[in-house]
DNA sequence: CTTCTCGGTGTACAGACGTACACCGAAACT
DNA sequence: AGTTTCGGTGTACGTCTGTACACCGAGAAG
């Protein structure tokens, strides 16, 4: 035997989940059905109950691989491969790799990426809130990150909050828009300038806020 | 006569199209049929017909609608009573009004608002193609806006856009939540004090970081 | 008053839908 | 070697879908 069968079983797993998530990439998962993923699997109809109950567990599956997906950029944004020591560079460095971070890794995963903002809104019940559930989570973990910037000491953890959740809406909107682009340079390019004057316009903003108060 | 038939015929389209934005509630458009349509409005399906094509369509249709209910936030939040006179007080001025005009506009029109955040990423080919039109008209107007504020004499258009961008992206993440706050007070309170400060960050932050260019 | 227009009706049909059920064959267990 | 487990199959059903067609009746036009 060259496969074992709970290998098998992974395997077609697989298989509608990435059935889902092409599909979805010109509907919402709502709008999909149980025999539309089968036949893009190559499997029968009733073969989709073996792995999923229904489309929302469905759904909720790919909600939890999609957020991985997003935890790693944001793992990826906050990591160096050398900090600089003053605090102007340091500032400087946290924009550039954060946009560089969000650019290299929208490509490798765009449809969790576009997964994630689409069925925010656009999701069932269930789905949708778990989606805004991992969307708070993220926030927090955004917001840690971001009392790491020189000059953070007077933020609280409430206007951390606050950034991080502007900064997280910025990022699903250029995610949406990479996604889009499809690889073309030039768009990539002007898309990843506007990300990155937008991040650095909202921590001088918030560290001159933090200033005036 | 009572009713005349242009009249009739109206009332039933308006019927229709409040129909879907209701169905939209708790689904995207994409998975609307026309015969839930057709049934919410106590119509016979084929009658659904007579005034429109296709439930894209439609979703032409409410989107022309739709963004007539963003366009009279934006007008609201650029009309004042009585505009202060000092920068420092009409700046405070701005960003009051803005986040007064999107906490008082929302609740009047949250299907509307609900429905351009959600069928930009989760609507049909047309549907999408023409709420990212609608959008980019929007944040055009919205940066001929942000251009009135004051010592915004440094930013040049592409820094105005890219304000609007921003801001667009957190106005409808905010629409969303007040949406779904459902008038419950404290929440409201609570997205309002969050949008008002993520707008101040925004423009402090444009302001100083045009300086420090 | 007669004729035309046209929004809404009712019937009809082919196809897609979710799902229940019995079944198969090979891997896994004893 | 014999038995069990279980992912995938095939058939079968009632429901819902979009849409075609003939029809109606009241307002508009002559």
């Amino acid at each position: 035997m060259t496969e074992t069968r709970v290998e098998r079983k992974e395997r077609t797993r697989r298989a509608i989940l990435d059935a889902a998530l092409e599909l979805c990439e010109t509907q919402p998962l709502a709008a999909l059905s149980l025999r539309q993923v089968a036949k893009q699997v190559g499997v029968v109809p009733t073969a989709f109950y073996r792995h999923f109950e229904s489309i929302d567990e469905l759904g909720l599956a790919l909600v939890d691989e999609s957020f991985t997906s997003l935890r790693e950029l944001l793992r990826s944004a906050r990591t160096f491969d050398s900090p600089p020591a003053s605090d102007r560079a340091l500032f400087l460095a946290i924009v550039d790799n954060s946009v560089k971070a969000l650019v290299s890794h929208v490509p490798k995963a765009e449809r969790h990426f576009r997964f994630i903002a689409r069925e925010r809104l656009a999701g069932s019940v269930p789905v949708r809130a778990a989606v805004r559930h991992q969307l708070e989570l993220i926030e927090r973990e955004l917001a840690t990150d971001i009392a790491r910037v020189p000059g953070a000491g007077g933020w609280s953890g409430e206007d951390l909050l606050i950034l991080a959740n502007l900064l997280v809406n910025a990022m699903l909107s250029h995610a949406e828009e990479l996604a889009l682009a499809g690889g073309r340079e030039d768009v990539v390019r002007r898309i990843e300038g506007v990300a990155r004057r937008q991040l650095h316009i909202v921590l001088i903003g918030a560290l001159s806020w933090d200033s005036s108060r």
